[in-house]
RNA sequence: GCCCGGGUGGUGAAAUGGUAGACACGAGGGACUUAAAAUCCCUUGGCCCGCAAGGGCUGUGCGGGUUCAAGUCCCGCCCCGGGUACCA
């Protein structure tokens, strides 16, 4: 009988959900392994071949654990919130609620064709108002909580304030409290903090809370009417739409994720994820150790941060920037309008080009000076844009003869430069190695760059001028969003300082509104909603943004309908870490950061026993579309200017779009020529313009075409293409064509996205060859965690394996499986089989699996073996990757229950002894020949044999030999 | 610039320092068939010698090195992909 996948499948899909077979218990008997696949956002485009192929590796784990005796707890639900939907409830007045259901149901049916082992019964979305309570309850424990650095954990805000009201916040205590990351707050008693009314408390307490409302640098992107993380702009625009990005200081919710930055750096070492996602995290939070220096300036002060305190004695001057608060105190009234200026003109520029324009330098002398701390000497205040506001202090001190940007902005205006390394040059630019000797006068001298930092900072600190000090690149992480589609933060306003909502009021459920937008006055789309208060106090109206859900799900899942609780204290102590996180290298410095605050935070305040989500993490590689690009050129007249120079051109209207094949392309040396004769060829005729033929000249660009349309040869079906041509433009077109008739495309490898027209869905691959193909195809494409081009062609080689595997259960289309024993070579297939695949599952490197799954089909097929003993075991072990035909298999093998019950067979290493082995023999290290040897055969045996041969001899040419190198089992080696 | 990956046939790829190219696609040839589909068999890195059996040379981005032996280890380059950046 035929192998027929659809009945299959559609048969044990519907079995399956019948029998409850991937339901999970919290069935503490078993040990607990927990499978994760990132979850997705329901965008309305479905899913592409590209998407599962993480789940599906994901799930092979699952299966394969379960097999092994674990209870293994793999689910699947939806970051639902998201812009996407957003949009287009705007454009259309549908609810993104509505938008999110229907996307949502169709990715259920997708995911549900590829047959995972999803307990749907844990099924979670983070716009769900049952799910979101939690994620606003979160939000509340992080308003609710402060950062101890002295214990280096989060503690209640009461604790403080208990702090507060006994010792106030004096000396020591300031830095310690804030954890000396972001904010300065100045000494109080407790007589002062009880004096203080209720709004100057609060007021102290947002710089302490982990969530707070603080004044922050934001990028606003007035086009989408929202402020964006710092993950979401990309070149000076927002990654989603393109459209520019301007700094801001606004009040802002955010997260004081720096509070967590070294434990966030340190948790790194202990986890198993790949280095270069781990070393993205390292070089986002960025530490740095250096020194905090203070320079004096009258009877005030500028710190800024240094991680070269020993070039001190190099400071020639002193760089704000433009933004600095200081900068308009100590700009001289002579200057001002000068400073003025110059601030305006340097915030006008965008990010954008303050990076990339780094070769002009620009700036302005203030007019004051501060004071060295080490020698007294008068150091001029400038104003420079190329001093980051949000980086350090904003401020820096500047050593133009060790750092090249200082000495680039010294050079451009004239100011001094002092050599501070011996042997520098400092005539042609700054010397930054950090091996160097300092060669500054004053105590530095002649010391080394480390021992110099050392020195230079004892000196600082006698001096009470500054103090070694870490800094890191983190910075908070902005949590408002002004936008409808998001969870709602639940807190309210009183006298314009924000409160808490009760935790009964949860969840504080999106209010409905007339439209998604801003109201006209600039407020978020949460202000259009009526009695959005809270007994009367008004709610806040932004929501939070995208990363909230994500920053806790894993941990819902393990208690997905729990009303009273994120999770029971039971299922948490059960489940635990995520074992396995399989998702995209693109949340390296996004969700997978905050994923880690969080998951620090919930347990420094209690709530789990574990400070990392996720013990190991794999990430997947993008399955990269064909793309089929066609050629087309258009006719266009060159303007020239007054000396007879091509200045410009002009399109030629009016005529038809016209096409070339590509092997028609043209000859870069001669490319006007020939693509005016393209264009002739094609009836477009340069000669009816009543122009001469040099002023042609002709633009060539390169087109997607539907990949469907192209044919295994790689030739386009030219009537399709004209007609889906049709749907944008009506212009007449013209294909020009091979010789032989044919129109062939360039293929192109490029992100597999919907309007590269290159998207091959999975449901169309699945209704030809079915999930069990797919999935095994998708595995044997290469490694998991590279990059690599979806070709369905190559589809056809899993197919036929299923075919032949299926075989090899059917003797004349009679299902037929003898209970005969195996012959030794049969259960050398077997066992070599198993251990491989056992090895490689282990390894995460699923190709080699299913090579290995075809080279035993392959010979047992050879060996026409239809042996129970052989057979059986190998469903078992086929099951993970192909669920579909084991199962069907299975029963048909007379099991009553599913496979995926059934026992991981082991291997025995017994069956794969051989009994000799055939030695490479190599002159040289160049294999001449093979010879055969018993395994138990001594090295001095092999060797005496292998001279003994008589090919080897004449080989040798009567001559003996150097050296015999006999490694046993692998190779000999004579070297002559 | 810096930090991670990665460069092996026409293609996707495999290879604890030990026979480079397993497995598969594609291509070519053949069998079966009225034909097609399906299936099966053979060949398939390049160059060369040979009627053939077979044999030789060469070959894992480039140049060096270590080793009896290097795709694999070391040093110096080149190219591609990803991340990041006036980070003080």
């Amino acid at each position: 009988m035929a192998y027929e996948h659809k009945d299959i499948e559609q048969k044990w899909r519907t079995e399956w959900a019948k029998r409850g077979t991937y339901r999970v218990e919290n069935d503490t008997t078993k040990p607990k392994y927990y499978v994760l696949d990132m979850f997705p956002y329901p965008s309305g485009a479905g899913l592409h071949v590209g998407h599962p192929l993480g789940y599906i590796a994901s799930d092979i784990v699952a299966r394969y654990k379960r097999h092994c005796g674990f209870n293994v707890l793999h689910p699947m639900g939806y970051d639902s919130f998201g812009l996407p939907a957003e949009q287009y409830a705007i454009q259309t007045g549908q609810h993104p609620a509505k938008t999110t259901e229907v996307n949502v149901a169709r990715y259920r049916e997708q995911l549900d064709n590829i047959g995972f082992s999803f307990d749907w019964s844990r099924e979670v979305r983070t716009s769900d108002p049952s799910f979101y309570k939690w994620t606003q309850w979160i939000f509340l424990q992080l308003f609710d909580s402060w950062y101890d650095a002295k214990q280096d954990k989060a503690r209640p805000i009461s604790e403080l304030i208990a702090h507060f009201e006994t010792k106030g916040a004096e000396g020591q205590d300031v830095s310690i409290l804030t954890g000396d990351v972001e904010e300065f707050v100045g000494s109080f008693s407790a007589q002062e903090w009880k004096s203080f009314d209720e709004r100057t408390k609060q007021m102290v307490l947002q710089h302490f809370r982990l969530a707070y409302l603080g004044d922050a640098w934001v990028n606003w992107c007035p086009a989408l009417g929202t402020v964006l993380a710092n993950d979401e702009v990309k070149d000076g625009v927002s990654e989603r739409g393109g459209h520019p990005v301007e700094r801001k200081r606004m009040p802002q919710w955010s997260m004081r994720i720096t509070a967590y930055a070294q434990r966030l750096l340190d948790g790194l070492d202990a986890l198993d994820w790949s280095t270069s996602l781990k070393e993205a995290q390292r070089n986002w939070i960025g530490k740095s150790e250096g020194a905090s220096v203070r320079f004096t300036v009258g009877n005030d002060f500028i710190e800024v941060f240094t991680t070269r305190p020993d070039t001190l004695f190099g400071v020639t001057f002193i760089t704000l920037a433009p933004e600095h608060v200081l900068v308009g105190k100590y700009t001289t009234d002579d200057r001002r309008a000068e400073v003025e200026a110059y601030v305006k003109s340097a915030s006008n520029r965008s990010e954008r080009e303050r990076q990339t324009e780094v070769d002009k330098v620009s700036g302005v002398f203030t007019g004051s000076y501060a004071k060295h701390p080490f020698t007294g000497a008068e150091i001029p205040v400038w104003v420079g844009d190329y001093v980051l506001a949000g980086y350090g202090t904003g401020a820096v001190m500047a050593v133009p003869g060790g750092d090249q940007r200082d000495w680039r902005f010294a050079s451009h205006f004239g100011l001094p430069i002092i050599a501070v390394t011996e042997g520098a040059d400092i005539t042609k630019g700054a010397d930054e190695s950090k091996d160097a000797t300092i060669c500054s006068e004053g105590f530095l001298k002649g010391l080394k760059v480390p021992d110099a930092i050392r020195r230079a900072v004892q000196e600082l600190e006698k001096l009470n001028a500054g103090a070694g000090r870490i800094n890191f690149r983190l910075r908070d992480a902005a949590f408002g969003r002004q936008r409808y589609w998001g969870e709602p933060i639940p807190i309210y306003y009183k006298d314009n300082v924000p409160y808490a909502l009760p935790v009964s009021e949860l969840p504080l459920k999106l209010p409905e509104v007339d439209k998604f937008l801003p109201t006209e006055d600039g407020e978020p789309p949460l202000a259009r909603a009526a009695n959005w208060n809270y007994q009367g106090h008004p709610l806040e109206t932004t929501t939070m943004p995208g990363w909230a859900g994500s920053s806790w799900y894993f941990l819902r899942y393990m208690d997905p309908k729990n009303e009273g609780r994120f999770a029971s204290p039971e299922a948490i102590n059960y489940w635990q870490q995520v074992d396995l996180y399989v998702g995209g290298s693109e949340h390296a410095t996004g969700h997978l950061l905050y994923f880690r605050f969080w998951t620090k935070f919930l347990h420094d305040r209690g709530w789990i026993n574990f400070d990392e989500p996720a013990k190991k993490l794999v990430n997947q590689g993008m399955v990269q579309g064909v793309s089929a690009m066609v050629h087309s050129l258009r006719l266009v007249v060159q303007t020239r200017d007054a000396a007879g120079r091509v200045n410009g051109i002009s399109p030629v209207n009016g005529h038809p779009r016209v096409f070339v094949s590509a092997n028609k392309k043209f000859k870069d040396d001669s490319q006007n020529v020939h693509g005016i004769d393209r264009l002739l060829e094609a009836g477009v005729d340069y000669r009816e313009y009543g122009v001469s033929k040099e002023d042609f000249a002709f633009t060539s660009d390169l087109h997607n075409a539907p990949i469907e349309l192209l044919s295994e040869q790689g030739a386009l079906d030219q009537e399709r293409f004209l007609s889906w041509l049709k749907h944008g433009d009506d212009s007449p077109c013209v294909l020009l064509t091979e010789p032989d008739g044919t129109f062939l495309c360039q293929a192109v490898v490029e992100k597999m996205s919907k309007s590269k027209f290159n998207v091959v869905n999975p449901d169309d691959i699945i209704s030809k060859y079915g999930a069990d193909t797919l999935r095994l195809y998708e595995m044997f494409l290469g490694p998991l965690e590279q990059s690599k081009p979806w070709d369905t062609n190559g589809i056809e080689g899993t197919f036929r394996f299923l075919r032949k595997f299926w075989n090899l259960f059917y003797e004349s289309d009679v299902f037929s499986v003898s209970d005969e024993a195996p012959t030794k070579a049969e259960f050398k297939v077997l066992h070599a089989t198993l251990k491989k695949v056992t090895e490689d599952i282990e390894k995460m490197s699923f190709n080699t699996s299913v090579s290995q799954f075809m080279i035993a089909t392959n010979q047992l097929g050879e060996l026409n073996c239809h042996k129970r003993d052989v057979l059986e075991p190998l469903v078992v072990v086929l099951a993970p990757f192909a669920p579909h035909i084991a199962e069907e298999l299975w029963e048909k093998l007379g099991h009553a229950d599913s496979v995926t019950g059934a026992k991981w067979p082991q291997w025995d290493a017994h069956y794969l002894v051989e009994d000799s082995f055939s030695y490479p023999i190599s002159f040289n290290g160049k294999t001449r020949l093979q010879l055969e040897f018993p395994i138990g055969l001594s090295k001095e045996e092999v060797e005496a044999q292998v001279l003994a041969n008589p090919e080897v001899q004449s080989r040798l040419e009567g001559k003996a030999p150097k050296k015999v190198i006999v490694v046993p089992k692998r190779i000999v080696n004579i070297v002559v």
